[in-house]
DNA sequence: CAATTACTTTAGAATTATTCTAATGTAACT
DNA sequence: AGTTACATTAGAATAATTCTAAAGTAATTG
């Protein structure tokens, strides 16, 4: 039987949380067990909370924004543009594309990284690459 | 010496705006007449809008979303996601690709279509694949 | 070429996603 | 334990975009 107390909360994602050099608070580590446990998901800030308050979490909105931005800069999440009206998290940091649903709203990783982006250009004067990101948009047919 | 009345209203911006079976009202003529006419561009509502009001063009920002929008539909215009703030849409509807400065939020077609993806994967069954993008994105060094 | 109809424009209000503020709480350090 | 630095939060604020419904204009009709 294990302990139920303060201490007992994921330690993977304590762990997590000082290696990036954020404080293991209660929020973060529960944000970062939900965002972490079940594998790679893509997600918003709104289904984020709204996840965490029906597992009886209680943060705030306005933390959930502010979690999902550190733990994107501190590399933990990607974040991915793909609808102008919402702003999409992706825990699988590693390189990779994506499938959009674009009826429901809904992203997929395209599996066994199967895409190559070929002769890519040099970067302008002055500038490098940061990133490229690939989104295959799809429609029910 | 050119009539200044309204029938001289950019003759090509009418007629695209007939074949896209749209009316050629006075603020599209307009509004197509700036995307239209200097090249390919890529622009937000709101710069739109300043540039339209800026050259005396009387028309309100509802209507430059509206024709956007509405242009987008036709397929006049192609929308590009790359900021989760600001929406762009793009004149050049030709299958292209960008390069995106992070830095000042600024979208350019790469050029040469030199960009190849390859091995895109089929699309997941019942479903059609109704465009990929690639962006390259760009900082500063 | 008026009258009628259908579509368009617009000001301003509303909505939505996100960020900010400043007060309160908690983790880390001494 | 006390102090300090950082984090959380409610609610207000902002920014982009959409909506509403009233007034205007293009197209069609007789
Ligand atoms: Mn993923
Ligand atoms: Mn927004
Ligand atoms: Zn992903
Ligand atoms: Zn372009």
């Amino acid at each position: 039987m294990r302990k139920k107390t303060r201490e007992n909360t994921n330690e993977s994602a304590v762990t997590r949380l000082r290696q990036a050099g954020l404080r293991p608070t209660r929020q973060r580590n529960e944000l970062a067990d939900l965002l972490f446990r079940d594998g790679n998901r893509h997600l918003t800030a709104e289904t984020l909370h709204a996840e965490a308050v029906n597992r009886g979490i209680r943060v705030s909105l306005a933390t959930v924004y502010n979690t999902l931005h550190q733990f994107t800069h501190v590399g933990l999440l990607r974040q991915v543009m793909v609808d102008a009206t919402r702003s999409y998290f992706d825990t699988n940091t590693v390189e990779h594309q994506h499938f959009y649903y674009e009826e429901d709203g809904t992203l997929a990783d395209i599996p066994g990284s199967d895409i190559g982006v070929a002769n890519v250009p040099d970067a302008p004067n002055g500038t490098k690459v940061s990133r490229v990101d690939v989104v295959v948009r799809l429609r029910r047919n």
